[in-house]
DNA sequence: CTCCAGGGATGAT
DNA sequence: ATCATCCATGGA
């Protein structure tokens, strides 16, 4: 068991907000991966505590003795500047009221092909159903772990998934994506696709390569390019980001062009403009999910007496 | 039951 | 270049 300082951050927003979809809350710890590295992880305070699944006994497999807290440290972006990413977000009703209740938000940094692959499954499925989808993938292709008397399993590698077929990952059950997930997980083994190299690439460039690959547009590759290869400023536009543009950005347009919105946003955003999205994207899910609740308390439910 | 979801590929204008 | 349609599935 180790102890990392992590000041201005959230575990439980981060872990929520709808950028990784593995971990598994148990009582006050969440249960996940790192990479290969099985791990729980708890917040007090201003302070993280990890507990790792390798075993005592053994020497650690991979990287230098006690660099758990570096990994740990690297994958929730504890070095991210969130007071100058936050201060760096344009000051309007809308961002500031994110700005407040995600507070200690922080984008991590996920494993490349996990992140892909994890993207190309989420088209049109709610985060909930993502999370299924991810569980199932990792239950029948990973590998499983034990740590603290619980299991947890890794992220299938590329490879793994290749040598599937597409009836086998139809079962995690993934319907016409399972499809689009064979396929680039052929192209990324076979190393056609080199999602690593591409490190080097410019933005542009970055996602031109992700959108050649099957069942990967605009909006996953710009997940990918945010969640995964730390371009902060990629703004993915899922349909909760286009219902908040739509009303409090362009009230009064009664369409959008996509060209003039991208401008918009990354001239409007700046910097850190993934960062407010994701804020953005939050604070909207929280918001519904709040006024959901609302009006089932205290709503007026009309039940209009049934006919019949 | 209906509606909708962190969309993309395809074919028609 | 922009627009309409289809794609599977399950939670709300």
């Amino acid at each position: 068991m180790i102890t990392i300082p992590a000041p201005d951050f959230d575990l439980a927003k981060t872990l929520d907000s709808g950028q990784v979809f593995h971990w598994e809350k148990i009582d006050k710890r969440f249960l996940g991966t790192i990479g290969d590295l099985p791990v729980f992880v708890e917040q007090n305070g201003n302070v993280l505590k990890v507990r790792d699944g390798r075993p005592q006994s053994l020497p650690q497999a991979h990287g230098e003795p006690g660099a758990l807290p570096g990994i740990v440290a690297n994958y929730f972006a504890l070095d991210h500047p969130l007071a100058e990413v936050c201060a760096s977000f344009p000051n309007d009703p809308v961002l500031n009221a994110a700005r407040n209740s995600c507070r200690g938000l922080r984008i991590i940094r996920q494993p490349k092909w996990e992140c892909l692959a994890t993207f190309i499954c989420s088209s049109m499925k709610q985060v909930a159903h993502i999370r299924q989808i991810s569980k199932a993938l990792r239950e029948r292709f990973g590998r499983r772990c034990e740590i603290d008397h619980h299991v947890t399993y890794t992220f299938p590698s590329a490879r793994r998934l290749a040598e599937s077929s597409k009836a086998e990952l139809e079962r995690c059950p993934l319907g016409y994506r399972a499809k689009n997930l064979l396929a680039t997980a052929r192209l990324v083994s076979s190393g056609k696709a080199d999602l690593e190299g591409w490190s080097a690439l410019s933005d542009v460039d970055l996602r031109k390569k992700l959108c050649e690959l099957p069942g990967v547009g605009p909006k996953v590759a710009n997940c990918v390019m945010l969640f995964a290869y730390e371009r902060l400023r990629a703004f993915p536009i899922d349909v909760w980001i286009e219902r908040v543009l739509t009303e409090q950005y362009f009230p009064r347009a009664r369409r959008l062009n996509a060209r003039q919105v991208l401008e918009f946003c990354d001239a409007y955003f700046g910097k850190y403009a993934g960062y407010a999205q994701q804020y953005l994207f939050h604070h909207a899910r929280v918001e519904s999910k709040s006024k959901g609740k609302r009006t089932r308390l205290t709503g007026q439910v009309v039940s209009s007496p049934r006919l019949g």
